[in-house]
DNA sequence: AAGTGGTCTAGACCACTCC
DNA sequence: GAGTGGTCTAGACCACTTG
């Protein structure tokens, strides 16, 4: 990028951190590699480019959250594979993950009925405390971890859903077919975050890394809302698209 | 978060890592002082806590990620500002900031002719180093960098569009009143990035804090590209929202 | 048991801001 | 010059995985 006709008053100084440096040096190495292979441990790289290890932690750390590089504990530091690209739509998941070529699963860590707190009663529009139905569920593509994704259901606006629902199902098609519910709009929300211990753990990441956060409320054609759901994405595996129209 | 009827076997044996307290007993703090307070300084803090200062500056990096804190060298760590939602949409800038109630502004960081790359010549359909025009701009909302916007059009597809066009106004109001383009459709992308140390600098923040990279390819009725638009936006300070349809 | 990444310490120097 | 956050070092111990 050189390029200048006009510029603010910004200084430039070419100053950039050591560790840059290394990032540079280490993606070089990347090139190099298929995906997946490992690179090598962090206390050889700090030999070989004669910096702290900390100084390489920082430049594998950055890779990690631009998704180049996957590491696991007790195991080593690998190449990852490129990010997965999710379409914003109103229930894709599967779809779109089997679309490039993965094969979308889910694993259930929570399904029960809980009072509601203050975020989730005013989003379902009922009162504070009120039961709603909560469903937690991992999204994992080839096996992988993607996302956790917790949804809130007003209880008492679908008596019969802790009965009917299989937590390991489609709930969209679970809610349509048995209830008759239709989705008609939905808002959606996304910024990024970071994941307590227990989200991490479950998202087998580590806390650090920085997620893409979700909040959506689905509404029926009345304006009813359906559901909330506060989804939490892996932001070195996944990211999303949308299309506008004028 | 009690709850667990349904549990995958996931360990969660109650390990937090230090600077985790750290964070809470932060965030407690916060919760007493108004936005823009200043924090103790580190090395204040690292003795209150009993701790080394890279503990805590591991949490204030997290909190800073949450936009719960903003760090400025050689000045102080604040209580940040809350985050700035914008919708998602086909030009909302201007209108969607001033409707929350901050004045939007722009610094214009590059205007120039520049031989296409790879990406931006497959993304508006052109040769490989056609000439492109090349709009960098830095977004801003009461004068702090909430984004860094470049934008790319085909030279040759709009030969007059750098003598009609003023870098410092309205791209989308000049393309439309002055060249007669019409905006149809736009794909839009978004994920976790990080900024280079020159974005950083340009958005007066850290190359280690999230961001959030939005990419777009607009389209006219015809299907034509219009422009392609790689924007950073600071995680920190910004979040998105869109309105889905069934 | 050995080797890996994850956390933490204690201390140093630099770059920047304010007085 | 004093005080702040930003970078870097050298070393330690822990948690986890694999042989």
């Amino acid at each position: 990028m050189p390029s200048a006709a006009f510029r603010s008053g910004v200084p430039d100084h070419g100053r950039v951190p050591k560790y840059y440096a290394v990032k540079a040096r280490i993606l070089a190495e990347i090139a190099e590699l298929g995906v997946g292979a490992p690179l090598p441990p962090e206390r050889d790289l700090a030999a070989r480019y004669t910096v702290a290890r900390s100084t390489v932690r920082q430049a594998i750390s950055e890779l990690t959250i631009e998704g180049r590089l996957s590491a696991r504990q007790g195991r080593g530091t690998f190449v990852a594979k490129p990010k997965v690209i999710q379409p914003l739509s109103l229930h894709s998941y599967t779809e779109a993950l089997r679309d490039m070529g993965y094969e979308p699963s889910r694993t259930v860590t929570a399904f029960d009925v809980v009072p509601a707190g203050d975020e989730v009663s005013a989003a379902l529009a009922i009162g504070p405390g009120a039961p709603v139905v909560h469903l937690e569920r991992v999204l994992l593509a080839d096996g992988e971890p993607l996302g956790l994704e917790s949804t809130y259901l007003a209880a008492e606006r679908y008596p019969t859903l802790m009965d009917v629902l299989d937590p390991a199902g489609s709930l969209y098609r679970c809610m349509q077919e048995e209830l008759g519910v239709v989705w008609a709009e939905a808002t959606e929300r996304i910024e990024t975050a970071l994941a307590s211990p227990r989200e991490a753990l479950l998202l087998q990441t580590n806390p650090a890394l920085p997620m893409l956060l979700m909040q959506r409320v689905s509404r029926d054609p009345a304006g009813v809302p359906i559901e909330c759901v506060r989804a939490l994405y892996r932001g070195d595996r996944i990211g999303f698209e949308t299309r506008l129209r004028a």
